[in-house]
DNA sequence: GCCAACGTTGGC
DNA sequence: GCCAACGTTGGC
């Protein structure tokens, strides 16, 4: 099972409002690579959601329940979506700032591609936020 | 509000 | 195919 990271402006759609909804489609990426990573993702895949700009933090986890399929907000038809519910909002936000701090975590691509909107985790940085979530 | 990073577009 | 101009994202 793989982990995620995804982005979200919280003044466009917060973790709050993922909460309430209870389940949505993660729409509106229009980037090549974040793309390739939203297909890559499979149904029961953890992902981390992280606000952008003002929070800069990750607040909550979710799990991946349907697998890309056309984003419904393109006409063009080259762009996917994925369905995800939130699993549960963190005890302890993970910041920017930890992760630039956390030898593991400065490496994530949170860190080093801060323009990624979706990015994998490989196990040892989704250990390590779970860890640091939970402290 | 500014700016760096980076992606996209379009002229040649 | 190159590269300058431009637009967007997101941290500070």
């Amino acid at each position: 099972m793989a982990n995620w990271l995804l982005k979200s402006e919280p003044t466009v759609y917060s973790f709050d409002q993922f909460l309430a909804d209870g389940t949505t489609y993660w729409d509106g990426v229009r980037n090549y690579q974040a793309r390739k990573n939203l297909r890559a993702m499979k149904k029961g895949d953890t992902a981390f959601f992280y606000h952008s700009n003002e929070d800069r933090q990750v607040v909550g986890t979710a799990e991946v329940t349907r697998e890309a399929y056309p984003d419904p907000t393109d006409d063009t038809d080259e762009w996917v979506v994925v369905d995800i519910k939130p699993l549960k909002r963190l005890v302890s936000p993970v910041s920017l700032h930890q992760f630039k701090m956390d030898s593991v975590l400065k490496h994530s691509a949170l860190v080093r591609q801060s323009r990624l909107s979706v990015m994998p985790l490989d196990p040892a940085q989704a250990k390590r936020i779970t860890e640091l979530a939970s402290a």
